[in-house]
DNA sequence: ACCTGAACACCGTTCAAGT
DNA sequence: ACCTGAACACCGTTCAAGT
């Protein structure tokens, strides 16, 4: 309602002599962000947690909630401030592959991309860039708007069921059952699955098929109106 | 190398009278795995957890292991379970969509699938019956086999970005978080986003979208072949 | 063979208390 | 205002020991 403390608060008054060591430097949001991504490339994803992270920046984990929300809004920031490190060219494909080899380099993060809407600034230059290829190609407004959506998904989860299988042992068993599951289809079971065989389903080369993805989402994407408003 | 164990253990003459309480049931992976799905039903993935599961089992977490490799096996185990709902119909929009709603249902859940292979008999299932589909529209078999990747990749993607923020209380914060900063681009500083204006980047109802990511798919795999095999 | 309890090595988040 | 320690309520997984 107003203003109660006139006096200078004690925590107010910086102490005049109090440089002993290196100094921890105060908390902020953007030094938490950089130990963040610090710690994100020494040690992935699954290590960028509160408690990691106070550790690393020689405070309690608590205190980090003054800056960042949540977990998520913490992963969230990271993500933004990788990718500013993505160059805007005028390619559609080669700003989707850019985007996808941030997530590809940093194991788990993509996972977490999926889930936790990025709101940063380098996220908007990114989609405006997006846009403006979609738009030069002639794309009509709303469906460059639903196509953006298509192309990031793809991007997101392609690298997140990649990223994450890399180095993952329990993945590689994963694989295998899958392998064997598909190799025990016979004509009589699975005709289709069969008929095609193990390795044509356990994908080939991951960058050909991303590739396809992509062509295939633009190539659909011009191609396809929208559906009308109303279902039957 | 050869049997020692000729004589047979205590442990393996069941005690003649024991029936005193209604019986803790053997355990066993089907009565794990129904136990899971039971819990995914009240509680959600986030509660299907070893030492949740256990308590529900009358057991220790450690016991599990004999029957499940790992908390990714299990959640594995319990969609395949869940798919076994899904009706096999012939039409591609109709088995992609049951796939998702099955998702949809089980918030969290959609996240597992994305990273966990599964290999169960209902997966099986479902892709030849997909697989099915494809082969009778004339696609030919390796461009099947990616547009299957593809149109799971992109079911299970959107039931990962929709199921996380329904009745999150953050997800809603994220929401508005990008729309304001959304709202904020200008004709100077993101053209494309300020001519698209708030209401088209933030996607319009659901089942309309994926209807039209669906078809943009299925447009976009006919038409477009595999890359050559070797790239620039 | 199967099951157990206890241990190890962690989590996110809240809250009263300190400066 | 900012920071802290301690607490609460959890995790997955391993392992020696029991039957």
């Amino acid at each position: 309602m107003f203003v109660t403390n006139v006096f200078v608060q004690p925590w107010a008054v910086p102490s005049i002599s109090r440089r002993e060591r290196p100094a921890k430097p105060a908390l902020s949001r953007d030094g938490i962000v950089a130990a963040a991504v610090e710690i994100l490339r020494a040690e992935g994803i699954e290590r960028v947690t509160m408690r990691r992270l106070a550790q690393a920046l020689d405070s309690g984990a608590a205190s980090l909630y003054v800056y960042v929300r949540d977990t998520a809004d913490l992963h969230a920031a990271v993500l933004d401030e990788l990718l500013g490190t993505i160059e805007l060219t005028d390619d559609l494909h080669g700003l989707v592959r850019a985007y996808v080899d941030v997530l590809y380099a940093y194991p788990g993060l993509a996972r977490t991309a999926l889930v936790t809407r990025p709101s940063g600034p380098h996220y908007l230059a990114l989609i405006e860039r997006v846009l403006a290829v979609l738009a030069a190609a002639g794309l009509p407004g709303d469906r460059a708007a639903w196509l953006l959506d298509l192309l990031l998904l793809v991007a997101t989860a392609s690298a997140a069921e990649h990223s994450t299988r890399r180095g993952s042992a329990t993945a590689q068993l994963e694989d295998d059952a899958l392998a064997e599951a598909l190799a025990q289809a016979t004509p009589e079971s699975f005709p289709n699955i069969a008929a095609l065989g193990v390795d044509h389903l356990l994908a080939g080369p991951g960058s050909l098929r991303l590739q396809w993805f992509l062509d295939v989402l633009v190539n659909g994407g011009l191609s396809t109106p929208r559906p009308p408003p109303t279902g039957s």
